[in-house]
DNA sequence: AGCACGCCGACT
DNA sequence: GTCGGCGTGCTC
């Protein structure tokens, strides 16, 4: 195709780079660099004063055939070509669909997949002798029938003959806490790489890839990769380079692994599919459940959406005839679900003199439990010893300097911490505002019950499970296999501890107070309480022994605790949710976008959100696209930022694509500091 | 986004 | 006198 061009021609390149610059930028190809560039190529470039590497959107062009004029820009060359490193198709495609549906610069999307520090070649050190050696000495695990029966279902689909313009081959496997969704996944896992193509398998979360890992590694023949944000630099250059080279065949990983560079790609596993955590909140605000459906599409692959509360968006899809749904019904292990109890607080029956609110019947069974010689799991969503500190006589509660937001007590540390940025003050002696010295704690957390129950209950052995306490990957993993191995009868936790743990011992789930979980200020709210009540409630009685889960809350009567308690049908919720859903214009009804305008003066971003509001108004005329607000974020103020949020809501996206892309064109003029979420969770 | 340039205030 | 605050503008 490029056979006319001569060497006497100047090639020209249109690279991206990765900074928040939206368009492209125009580079000279040497001749001796011609032949080892195509797009997908990642070179190194000057870029103004400095270097930098680049990402080759499209091959080489003849100068000559560019619209743009270039006697006025000296065009500088590419200074080489980074080897090995190729974007392959599937995700270039991926990071420039990406690029038109979140509004984001191609160059930074690019630089997500392969962000710089994988490109340095520098101390790879041992990395390389970590070639994963199969030791398969685990037995083929035998399914149910119900799992079979899944297996069948999926296995036909994958095998279907599909065509680009056909839908992507989703299934949504929807499994109770316990069913055996993931030897439902090996299995296709194996029958997909039989037929030589690779797999992908997405975890909502660092936690679970290297339990996940152990259970794919033992069962299939081929090398298990790993990778996720925290992986050493080496060993992540490695195994790019691995991935590219189709050596590496299966790869198991969090949110940022839809970008990895797989080869032939087969078969796409999310698991727990309803998860906030692949929404990424921080610049690039992708959803890699949805990405990766977009890839499968691309790559014409078979995804399998799993969990035991899907997402409402992964059920209305099943609604629509879009994606199959499998279900499993029964726990493996022949085990029942637990039992659910709610228990109601009232002062009356409360432990005394101890910080949390403790049932005296909670108390006693989780005592009971112990006694037993079998495991308890108390979740309390909380770090630290108490919410926050209080004056008794004015009201006054320390507050964070930087955030909107009241300090949290550490009790061993005797500091008061922000947990949103890290700023801490030792703990005052008196208050601030009027100097009284009678100070008292509010609300509990993770710490306070780790000192005060052993006072109650000395056969106790606790391990404590938080981000205070889990300071890296290791340490996770060492209190996990504690647990595991008896060294204590009870973990407690925050969020980290409800996902996907295995301890068949484990005979009671705690829930010290459910009521933070559906009070949160989100559409979705309700629906994310399910999800984690369900999961965590999911830990009890995975072995023999049968469970059983006590939630705590000031609300017994909430309608979500007959769906927990099996009392009312799982549909009655769906429907419930759906009706409010629908009629708000919410998702899986509608479509949303969220306009943030962010800076340090509080006065200057108010007027700017008002400003923005009355130009959305303005350009919304005739569209079919809602706005609320200007409203104050869900924390106004966040690391010495001011954040003002506008919510857009529309049934037709591309009248809400028009609003948002004229938006943005108004806060650019403007010189705002503004951000765009598409699809936000958490209003 | 970086990074530099540039124009005003408060320190050794 | 200089250090440094962040507004503005540019990067092929």
């Amino acid at each position: 195709m490029n056979s006319n061009i001569t060497s006497q021609e100047q090639l020209v390149l249109s690279v991206a780079i990765p900074r928040a610059v939206n368009h492209l930028f125009d580079y000279k190809v040497p001749d001796q660099l011609v032949s080892k560039i195509q797009a997908g190529s990642i070179v190194r470039v000057p870029f103004g004063k400095t270097q930098t590497h680049a990402f080759v959107i499209e091959k080489p062009k003849s100068i000559k055939n560019l619209e743009k004029e270039y006697s006025q820009i000296a065009l500088k060359e590419i200074l080489e070509v980074i080897p090995e490193m190729i974007i392959p198709q599937d995700v270039l495609k991926l990071c420039q669909w990406a690029e038109e549906y979140y509004f984001m610069p191609l160059g930074e999307i690019l630089n997500t997949a392969f962000p710089a520090l994988l490109l340095k070649e520098k101390k790879i050190k041992k990395a390389n002798k970590q070639i994963i050696e199969n030791d398969n000495t685990s037995k083929i695990f035998e399914l149910t029938s119900e799992q079979k029966l899944a297996v069948d279902i999926i296995e036909k689909l994958r095998v279907s003959q599909t065509t680009e313009q056909s839908q992507p081959k989703v299934s949504l496997l929807h499994g109770v806490t316990g069913s055996g969704k993931t030897e439902v996944y090996i299995e296709l896992a194996r029958n997909t790489l039989k037929d030589g193509k690779n797999v992908l398998v997405l975890v909502p979360e660092i936690a679970l890839t290297s339990q996940l890992h152990n259970r794919f590694q033992s069962q299939l023949k081929e090398p298990v990769g790993l990778w996720h944000s925290a992986m050493p630099d080496g060993k992540k250059y490695f195994q790019t380079k691995e991935l590219i080279a189709g050596k590496l065949r299966v790869l198991i990983g969090a949110r940022s692994a839809v970008f990895a560079p797989i080869k032939n790609l087969g078969l796409i596993v999310i698991d727990e599919e309803h998860d906030s955590s692949y929404k990424q909140e921080d610049r690039f605000k992708y959803h890699a459940r949805d990405l990766a459906i977009v890839r499968a599409k691309f790559t014409k692959a078979t995804v399998i959406l799993g969990s035991a509360t899907p997402s409402l968006e992964s059920q209305q899809r099943v609604k629509e005839k879009k994606y199959t749904h499998v279900f499993l019904k029964h726990r493996v292990a022949g085990g029942t679900l637990p039992k659910i109890e709610i228990i109601q607080l009232k002062p009356e029956n409360r432990v005394q003199d101890i910080q949390a609110p403790l049932d005296n019947k909670t108390l006693q069974t989780i005592r009971e439990t112990i006694l037993k010689k079998e495991q308890v799991i108390i979740y309390l969503n909380r770090r630290g010893f108490a919410a926050c500190l209080i004056c008794q006589d004015c009201g006054e509660v320390p507050q964070c300097k930087n955030c909107s937001l009241s300090l949290t007590y550490h009790k061993k540390q005797n500091k008061l911490r922000c947990h949103v940025c890290g700023y801490f003050v030792v703990t005052p002696l008196f208050c601030a505002k009027c100097q009284s010295i009678n100070l008292d704690l509010l609300g509990a957390g993770t710490e306070s019950l780790e000192t005060e129950l052993p006072t109650l209950i000395p056969e106790a052995k606790i391990l404590r499970l938080d981000r205070d306490q889990v300071t890296s990957h290791s340490r996770l993993e060492k209190i996990l296999n504690q647990f595991r191995n008896g060294e204590a009868n009870v973990l407690l936790g925050t969020q980290m501890l409800v996902k996907g743990h295995d301890f068949p011992n484990v005979t009671l789930v705690t829930v010290i107070l459910a009521d933070a979980l559906f009070r949160f200020p989100d559409f979705r709210a309700e629906e994310r309480a399910r999800q984690i009540l369900t999961q965590i409630s999911g830990r009890a009685g995975r072995g023999e022994l049968p469970g059983k889960v006590i939630i705590q809350t000031y609300q017994e009567n909430h309608p979500l605790f007959e769906v927990l308690k099996g009392n009312a049908k799982e549909t009655d919720f769906l429907e419930r949710e759906n009706l409010v859903r629908k009629e708000l214009s919410y998702p899986p009804f509608g479509r949303m976008a969220k306009l943030r305008l962010t800076g340090k003066n509080q006065d200057a971003v108010k007027r700017q959100s008002e400003e923005l509001a009355l130009f959305v108004q303005n350009t919304s005329k005739n569209k079919q696209v809602i706005s609320l607000g200007p409203s104050q974020a869900y924390l106004e103020k966040m690391k010495g930022q001011y954040r003002w949020d506008l919510i857009l809501k529309t049934s037709y996206i591309q009248d809400l694509r028009f609003v948002v892309e004229r938006s943005i064109e108004f806060c650019k003029t403007n010189r705002w500091h503004f951000s765009v979420d598409i699809d936000p969770y958490g209003l």
